[in-house]
Order: C-alpha cells, then structure tokens, then sequence
RNA sequence: GCCCGGGUGGCGGAAUGGUAGACGCUUCGGACUUAAAAUCCGAUUUCCGCAAGGAAGUGUCGGUUCGAGCCCGGCCCCGGGCACCA
C-alpha cells in the first residue's frame, strides 16, 4: 500500500464523519476519476443533464439521478471501461438576472457563488466525476462556441428575423416564451402576460421537422417520451385545396385538410382573424361586425382563445367560395377557432365529420352534409350520430361514393392535383424556435445592423459567412440587415452596464449601452468603436448590435460536446476527441425535459452533423428520466409546503453513503416516490452493521474475516447470488433491488462464525459504487492492496449460486397443498411418487383420479384431479 | 376530450405465467442495561382457531390457462402529457 494509506481514522467505530471528507479529499488530490483516454479499452460515456445553479442549492432531486449515473460510472470502471462522467452548469437564467436588477450587483458574481455551493454539495456526495472537464455555460470560453454555433445556424439559413407576437411581461418588462406561459401568467412569478409585437431571432427548427420525427424510431428512450415528441413535432399529412373565390381578382382560398375526402362535405370555410384575405373577402354590409370581431379577437390572449373558448364564435364576411368538387357556393366565415400560425390559416368545414365545425355549424345554423359512413352501416346515412369522425366509405360525393375514405382521399388530391387546384402536404405542429430574450444575462448574439447600402458593399466580401437570403427588418421605413460578427472577434462579451433592467422598451439592458451598441464596424475585423466618436476609415460602417440575447436552452443544446474536450480553443471539441468518446452512451435526468431542451438539443446536433462536425445524427441514443422524489407527505417538494428534504441535512445526520443507497433504495428510479425520512435509517443500519462485521475492535479487519477460510456452502451460495444480481440489476438499472440483495448478504454475513477475506473483499466491491466511502474505508481496514474502486469486478461463479436441493411445491388443481426439499433435476415420477406419499397432499387426493400433471422442475407439480 | 403510466400489507416496495408480500420502515414481544438509547433475537396481510391447521386476499367485473399481481376485454380511481393544429 502506498502513500496515503496511513489511518486517519483508527476508530473502530463507523465514523462517515471522518471517513467520507477523508476519502473525497483523496480522490480530489489523485484526481482519482479523470477519464482515461486508453483507445484499448471500450468508452462508456454516462451523462446528467447539469443543473441551473439556483441560490436554493442542491435539491434531493438532483442527488438522485447523479447517485444512479455515478453507480453506472464505477461499475463500468471496474468492468474494464474508460468512463466519461462529467458535471458542470447550465448557469445563464433568469434568477442570477432579477437578483442583480435587485442587487445592482453583476449577474455573474451571484452565479459563480451559487455555483461554488452547488459544487461543494455535490462534491460531499462523493460522485466520481471528472472535474477537470467542468463547464459553465457562462464562461466566455464555453459561450464563445455557442456563437459559433449561431454563426453557423445563420449562415445556412436557420437563424432568420421575424415580427411576431409574443408573449409580453410587463412586470419583468420582458418577453416570454410560450412554455414560459403558463395559464396566461408567467412561470417564474406568476405575473400576468399579453401579446405584443416585437422584432425577434427565431431559428428554423421546422426544416429539421422531419427528421427530428424518424430521428427518434432508433432511439432507446422511455416510449412516453418518443410519442410526446412526435406529437409535439405533430406531423400530418394531407392537401392544399385551393378555393375559387367569386371575386377573381383575390386568386383562390387555400386551405389545408386531412381529409380531403370529405370535401363534399364541406358546406362552408372559416379564415382566421389575422388572415390576409380577410379585408377583401368583408362585404361592405359586414365590415362593421367583421371588423368589431377581429378587434376583440386581437385583444385576447392566447389563454381566452383557446382554453376558455368553449363556445365557439364567428362572424359571417359577406362572401362565398366554390368548392372545386361540385362547383356549390358556400359562405366565408371568419372565426378564432381557426389558427393563423397553422396550414393556411382557412378550412373548409366539414360539420358532418369534423367535431370543431359541427359545434361552430349547430351555433350558426350553417348545413350540415353527411359523405361518410360507417362500413358496416346498412342504411343511408339514416340515423348515422353525427359528428362521425371514424372510419367509412363515402356517400353524396359524385365519382367517389363507395370508396374507402382512406382510397377517397387519395383519389381526390390526385384528381384535384391534376387539375392544379391542389398539392398533397404536409404539415406539422412544430412552429420555429423563438430565439431571442430581450435580457442581459445570456449570451449575446453575434449580429450587426447594418443599412441597405452598407449591406450591399460588404456582402461581397463575407461569402460563406452570409445566408443565402439577407436577413433584414425594416424600421421607421428603412432596411436594416444582419452581418455576423467574424468569428476570430468571438466570445462577444457581456458589456458593464448601469443597471440589469431591460430597457423597457421591449430591448435588453445592452440597449442602454450606447457606445457598445452604436458603433463604427469594420467588417473585415468584427471591431466596433463607439459611434460617438470619429469614423475611422471609409471601410467602417455604421453599425447598430443586436441587443437580444439567447434563451437559456442555447448553452444546454451542446455542453456534452464540450465534455470531450472542455478546453479546446481552436473548436467547439476536437475532432480527435469527438472521435474517442462520440455521444453519450446514457442519459439520465427528468421527464420536464421530455420535449424542449431535448428536441432543442437534438436539432442543434442534426446541423452539426450536417456540418461534419459531429460523427452521429442524434445526440442521446439511450435516455432515462428518474422519477420525482416527493415530500413525506406526497406532495411535491416546496418551500411553502415545508416538506423540503435537504441533502446538506441529511450528510451530517448520516452520512453520503446512506443518503445515496436511500436514494436508490427508495423504489425503481423511474417511479415518482415520496420520501421517508425514518426510511434512510434502515440503510444506515445496513452500513453500521455490516461494519460490525467486517472491522474488528481494533479498527482492523474483525476476526471473523479469515484469510483463506473456507465459506459455507449457503453462504457461498448467497455471496455469488450476489455478486450476479447486482452486477445485472446496475446494467438494467434496478439499483433498488440490487440494495436488497446486499442486505440479504449481509445479513447472510452476520450470521457466519467465519468468512474468508476474499468473500468480504467481494462483497465491497459490489457495494463500492453504492457506497463508494465506506468500500474503500473498510477495504483499507482490510488491509486489501490498492483501492476498492480499481480492482475489476467480481465474477460470479455459477456453479457455486446452484443450490444441490430445492423447495419443490406441490398443487393440487393448482392450489398449494404442500412442499418438500427435492435434489435438483428430479425426475416427473419420482415427483408425482413424492406427492402421493405427502401427508398434507393426500387428502385431496382421496378417491380423485389424476387427470393432468404440470411438472416445472425445481418449481411446482400441479397434479389436476377430477 | 385525446394519448400515456399506475392501483399489491399500517408505509416504501419485491415477485422469467409457477409458494404473493423479498428487502426495508413501522409496530409489538423478548434479551442486554440501575434505566434509557443503541444493539441483538423473534413476530408483524386479513379472518377463524388454544394449537395443529384452514379460509380469503394484488382497484373492480368478466375471460384465457393445469395455474393470473403478471396475458385479454369492460368499468372505477389516481398521476403525467397534450388540448380548437383542421
């Protein structure tokens, strides 16, 4: 044993108080787990989705996933793997931004604290990563290539400039994202939000919709979790029909539909408020109420239109289409129960089969046509419930009634097709990615403004730097565009500003920075000067910086790229490293981030692929969510409900070791469970007893732990049944059982008068990555050569988890009536010979007569009578 | 409304279609102690029984099977997600 095996703690009692800094300072000063980068060994790469460093500090939440992934990483250790485990901070939000508009103090100062407190509460877990890869989303280092990314986001196109309404906060003077929007208030805060216009970044994720959809049939991830992403992407297929219009100078009204089968069925159209056309289709005799409905449509929310919107309503315009199957005019509506942001923003209703329609037709008196029945209806329609929305054949539709609706509609988009009326498309829930916060704390994005004239002169020189179409807004009747920062002027910091505070006037606070945003720019060098003072040379422009900033997704979409290579900085991670250690191998953290960070993520990655960049198209080929940790009293966790469980509280009463085997021992990972707190003393028993039995009054191996005895045979038999179950129970993740088993072991163990070393030595190696402290303490104790955690795993041997006998279980019409030990492998008759004799059998066997055996050796003999 | 997941002792939970309740908590009894804590030993699904033993039992109703907590169908309850996406 070398270097730092002297005692510290000569205790014989169990001291996790002494022992678990002991150990943790150790593993610090070796730098016990940098990830080997051996190319001979096989790479597991097991990664936690990293925290937001809160002020609140560490969650019991957060232990519980990092204990599992931890477990993985020393187990894939000791099973001969170069292991990638690596934790940093996922640090730009909202909290570090409102503590320093309240603080006046810099964002960044709040951040690194809460960042230190989470590190020094993580590290007193004992997790085994590998600090020297630590990221922090906020470090210019790291932000500098989350630019990058955006630089080359925009140059394909994906990163464009849209007026659109968003969801404004005037309490935080901000804008919101929509999964910031909950029941028409603000998450964080709860404040109350309206819609508003402004100018903002949106990344076109909607090109990769498809993708993103196959993308995810070969990904081992929980089922729930694929189909919310699949209908969040909500990918449908169906027609664009065009509809002529009375007044031809408008060109036709498209819509889009599904079902283009039922278009015999459609009986009149409704356009959404925001529609283009709706201005000309309004007769004069209407525009006062078309007009009145669209004002009220416009002032409300998001919430009121949809939620609330129980009862549909409508306005009729006046005008009529003609529905290009059987030439009829029907009326044009306009109604918010149909959606700008989606297809065309017009349908054609079809009441008879379409439950939305049917509702809005019933209000509004408008007909009803029936082109669908059911298959196995034998009359006419007759007495057909509707709305019918299932499957059919279809009637009243001129050259298609009869045919399946699935064959219908194919018929239909064809023949429409041909007559150039209609294209068969696609079309998806996904909308583009809103991209820009009007906030300080985030990494700025990499943009100038420039004008029309100053575009035109240097676009020649950007090339590839450039999209293909010029990204631009126009303001106050004149055209700005967006040139990229170079990337060699990246990171793009974070300028000082007077106060955290967005402008107000829906821009951030860098708004207020006036010799940071208005600039003379020299396109060539991405060098700014303040616009106050002289232009420098004629090959300056004038200039105005973005002052949005990206939302907080944007460092999380690729941190575990940066892990392989946390400090390279020529790129985001060499190729070399990407190479060595790929994507993670696992994934584990909540179900929260079921749709958006890992859709994000996964869109991120797709364009990197594209960009050859990284050697796979999905980033996370196996995910596991672990399930909520509750309150004792079943509730969720919360400050107001005071049923908080701190992880700090619960180190000093017992220690890491028990707080992570209670973790694991609470139920399986995935399941939502609550918290009990007499429950981590049943661990901590575990523990406490089982160093009884393994260290001696003299803080040295206990006399019963004997070098070369010889184990009982029933022992024997439980130590390899250990060693075998929780070697599989870790690879499917079943850390709950595994516990269990260690438990029976020791227990097993008390019981013994003697153990050979080797059995005790065994048996802290698989408790090592559960307990990873008190394996190693008593390991030492044992006076076992190096550590526990480098020693390779165990092996069971298979012969020796046989028992000779078994408990074989006598049935009777498979009922249980009795049992008897049995020798492994005995035969059908000599069983059935043994239940005959059976004093608890017989009696139901008295004056039956055997119809049926049902022999499962070593298991049951189920003898059936009649 | 639609799509998932789940209902097992006082509690958390175990159970390749083969002894339901492993393991732990709780509670009760015993040992040790002046006493308590800790520790150790034992019991702990319900009902009947002094006992031996018997019967019932995995939300509910039915089905498949020699045998169902597990598979199939209906219903009830709980949790999560989506929610005018045509």
């Amino acid at each position: 044993m070398a270097g730092f095996t002297q005692m510290v703690t000569e205790g014989k009692d169990y001291d996790f108080h002494e022992i678990e800094p002991r150990w943790q300072s150790f593993w610090e000063q070796q730098r016990s787990f940098r990830a080997s980068e051996d190319a001979g060994k096989p790479k597991y790469y097991v990664l936690d989705m990293f925290p937001y460093p809160s002020g609140a500090g560490l969650h019991i939440g957060h232990p519980e996933g990092y204990t599992a992934t931890d477990i993985l990483a020393r187990y894939k250790r000791a099973r001969g793997f170069r292991v990638l485990h690596p934790m940093g901070w996922d640090a730009f939000g909202l909290p570090a931004e409102q503590h320093a508009v309240k603080t006046g103090t810099h964002p960044a100062a709040n951040t690194q604290n809460n960042i230190a407190n989470f590190r020094r509460q993580i590290k007193a877990l004992g997790f085994s990563y590998d600090w020297d890869r630590e990221v922090d989303t906020t470090d210019p280092r790291y932000f500098r290539w989350t630019q990058w990314i955006f630089l080359q986001l925009f140059r394909r196109g994906l990163a464009y400039v849209d007026e659109r309404p968003v969801w404004w906060c005037p309490e935080m003077r901000t804008v919101l994202a929509n999964e910031e929007v909950v029941d028409g208030r603000s998450e964080v805060g709860g404040f109350a939000v309206e819609r508003r216009n402004l100018r903002q970044w949106v990344l076109r994720i909607t090109a990769y919709a498809d993708r993103l959809l196959s993308g995810l049939e070969g990904l081992d991830w929980p089922d729930s979790t694929k189909r919310m992403q699949a209908s969040w992407i909500g990918r449908s297929e169906g027609a664009e029909i065009d509809f002529g219009l009375e007044w031809p100078g408008l060109g036709p009204l498209t819509v889009f539909t599904t079902r283009p089968d039922t278009l015999f069925g459609a009986t009149y159209m409704v356009v959404a408020p925001e529609h283009a056309l709706v201005d000309s289709l309004t007769t004069p005799a209407q525009r006062a109420a078309v007009d009145e409905y669209r004002r009220r449509a416009a002032s409300k929310s998001d919430l009121e239109r949809t939620d609330l919107a129980k009862e549909k309503t409508g306005v009729f315009t006046g005008s009529f289409a003609v529905n290009p199957a059987n030439g009829q005019r029907i009326p044009i509506w306009v109604a918010d129960y149909v959606l700008t942001g989606y297809g065309t923003g017009a349908i054609m209703a079809v009441p008879a089969h379409d439950e939305r329609d049917f509702e809005f037709a019933k209000r509004y008196s408008l007909p009803v046509v029936a082109v669908v029945e059911p298959t196995d209806h034998s009359s006419n329609g007759h007495g057909l419930t509707l709305p019918y929305t299932g499957d059919g054949r279809l009637i009243h539709s001129d050259g298609y009634t009869g045919l399946a609706w699935q064959e219908a509609k194919r018929r239909i988009t064809a023949d429409l097709a041909q007559k150039g009326v209609a294209r068969a498309s696609v079309n998806y829930k996904l909308r583009d990615w809103l991209f820009s916060r009007q906030r300080y704390w985030g990494e700025p994005i990499p943009i100038v403004w420039v004008g029309e004239q100053d575009y035109r002169r240097v676009a020649a020189s950007l090339g590839e730097r450039l999209p293909k179409e010029p990204v631009s807004f126009s303001q106050d009747g004149a055209l700005f565009y967006a040139l990229p920062v170079p990337e060699s002027v990246l990171p793009l910091e974070l300028p000082p500003v007077q106060s955290y505070l967005p402008s107000g006037t829906g821009e951030s606070a860098l708004a207020n920075v006036t010799d940071w945003v208005d600039i003379w720019y020299n396109p060539e060098t991405g060098v700014g000067q303040p616009a106050s003072g002289p232009r420098p040379s004629l090959q300056w422009v004038r200039a105005r910086r973005e002052t949005n900033t990206m939302p907080q997704w944007a460092g999380s979409c690729w941190y575990y790229l940066r892990y392989t290579d946390p400090a390279d900085t020529r790129a985001l991670a060499s190729p070399e490293a990407l190479q060595l250690w790929g994507v993670p191998d696992l994934y584990v953290g909540g179900a929260e981030h079921a749709v958006l960070h890992l859709l994000y993520a996964r869109f991120w990655h797709k364009v990197l692929f594209d960009l050859g960049i990284v050697p796979t198209d999905e980033p996370f080929r196996k995910l596991f969510h672990q399930g909520m940790i509750l309150g004792e009293d079943g509730e969720k966790m919360s400050k107001s409900r005071g049923n908080v469980v701190s992880p700090d509280t619960l180190i000093a009463s017992h220690g890491s070791d028990s707080l992570r085997l209670y973790l694991m021992f609470l139920g399986p990972l995935e399941a939502m469970k609550p918290w009990n707190p007499r429950g981590i003393e049943g661990v901590h028993r575990f523990l406490q007893k089982l160093w009884r039995d393994l260290v001696g009054e003299d803080g040295r191996a206990h006399p019963k732990v004997v070098e070369g005895a010889e184990d009982a045979p029933e022992f024997q038999r439980v130590l390899h049944e250990t060693l075998r179950k929780v070697g599989e129970d870790i690879e499917a993740m079943r850390f709950n059982t595994a516990i269990s088993q260690m438990m029976i072991l020791g227990n097993a163990l008390h019981k013994e008068v003697r153990v050979s070393r080797a059995a005790a030595l065994s048996f802290l190696q698989v408790l090592a990555p559960f307990a990873p402290h008190f394996a190693e303490e008593v390991w030492e104790r044992l006076g076992a050569p190096g550590r526990a955690a480098d020693a390779p795993w165990p092996a069971f041997d298979a012969a020796k988890v046989a028992a000779s006998e078994v408990r074989l279980v006598f049935q009777v019409n498979g009922k249980h009536r009795g049992d008897q030990l049995v020798p492994v492998g005995l035969a059908q008759e000599a069983a059935v010979a043994l239940a005959g004799a059976h004093a608890k059998v017989t009696p139901f066997l008295e004056g039956k007569r055997v119809v049926k055996v049902v022999y499962v050796p070593g298991r049951i003999l189920n003898l059936v009578v009649a």
